[in-house]
DNA sequence: ATGTCACAGTCCCTGTGA
């Protein structure tokens, strides 16, 4: 099994990329983040072309999560169950795992109300994966705009006072893998960045200047049986790519 | 350390978010 999380900034920018990209790399499951479309726009038909189901959870001009699979996708359930209108988080089943696709807000400053939002958010996600089935193996993927330790950011003391670096944010982490979960690429590669976001402005993806903020969280069976993880770092580049590049994993089911 | 991109509305530029 195969399974890929990629923050496309656009579904709707994005879907001639997206496409080129499934149909060269045939995951098996891909979790989109940032499809910043309605369900009537998203592209259900196109997908299924492709020979992709597909449950989107869309919001319009801003967020939107989708969760795309060739292996079968059923139980599908949108947002936390409570009254947040913000399109971030859809799961479904496929061929037997429980996937999430997540889009963790931004948090924008450490002083700003959208960062209280964003740590309440991760702490219904920590509550939600908390209370899990333990006898389903569960992949928790998707951009969550956190970089777990300094070796996922390429120059900690530019962050010092930012968000995506500070310790609340990082204590929601270590909350996730205290569920049970593993970081499945850091996990794989212990030394190596492994970035996933490189800003669009600065020349920051050739320069090196790179994130990894996009984490595939697994159970500890996944994680036994994962083969490989790697970003890849080919489809940040070429024409109007996203600032995201699409994270893999591979498992021996 | 801000050199870009995408969106919607004010609609071919500007404000906002990332």
């Amino acid at each position: 099994m195969n399974v890929a999380t990629w923050n496309v900034n656009s579904l709707t920018a994005r879907w001639p990329r997206v496409e080129e990209w499934l149909v060269a790399n045939r995951p098996d499951v891909l979790l989109v983040q940032e499809t910043k479309q309605t369900d009537a726009k998203f592209p259900f038909d196109q997908l299924r072309a492709l020979g992709y189901e597909s449950a989107h959870y869309g919001q319009g001009q801003w967020n939107g999560v989708a969760i795309v699979s060739r292996v079968g996708l059923d139980d599908v359930t949108r947002g936390f169950g409570d009254d947040d209108p913000e399109a971030r988080i859809i799961a479904a089943t496929c061929a037997g795992v429980r996937v999430y696709s997540c889009y963790v807000p931004n948090g924008r400053a450490l002083d700003d109300p959208h960062y209280v939002y964003k740590l309440q958010w991760l702490a219904k996600l920590v509550d939600l994966l908390a209370a899990r089935d333990p006898s389903t193996h569960v992949i928790v993927g998707g951009d969550f705009n956190v970089a777990p330790r300094d070796l996922d950011c390429y120059d900690p003391s530019l962050f010092e006072g930012a968000t995506h670096v500070s310790a609340p944010e990082r204590h929601a982490l270590a909350a996730i893998e205290a569920t049970g979960l593993v970081d499945l690429t850091r996990a794989l590669h212990p030394d190596e960045p492994c970035y996933t976001w490189w800003d669009y402005r600065n020349g920051s993806f050739h320069r090196g200047w790179g994130l990894r903020i996009d984490l595939l969280y697994v159970d500890a069976g996944l994680r036994a049986k994962a083969t490989a993880s790697y970003v890849d770092r080919e489809a940040r580049k070429g024409e109007k790519p996203s600032d995201h590049a699409p994270v893999v994993a591979e498992f021996a089911l």
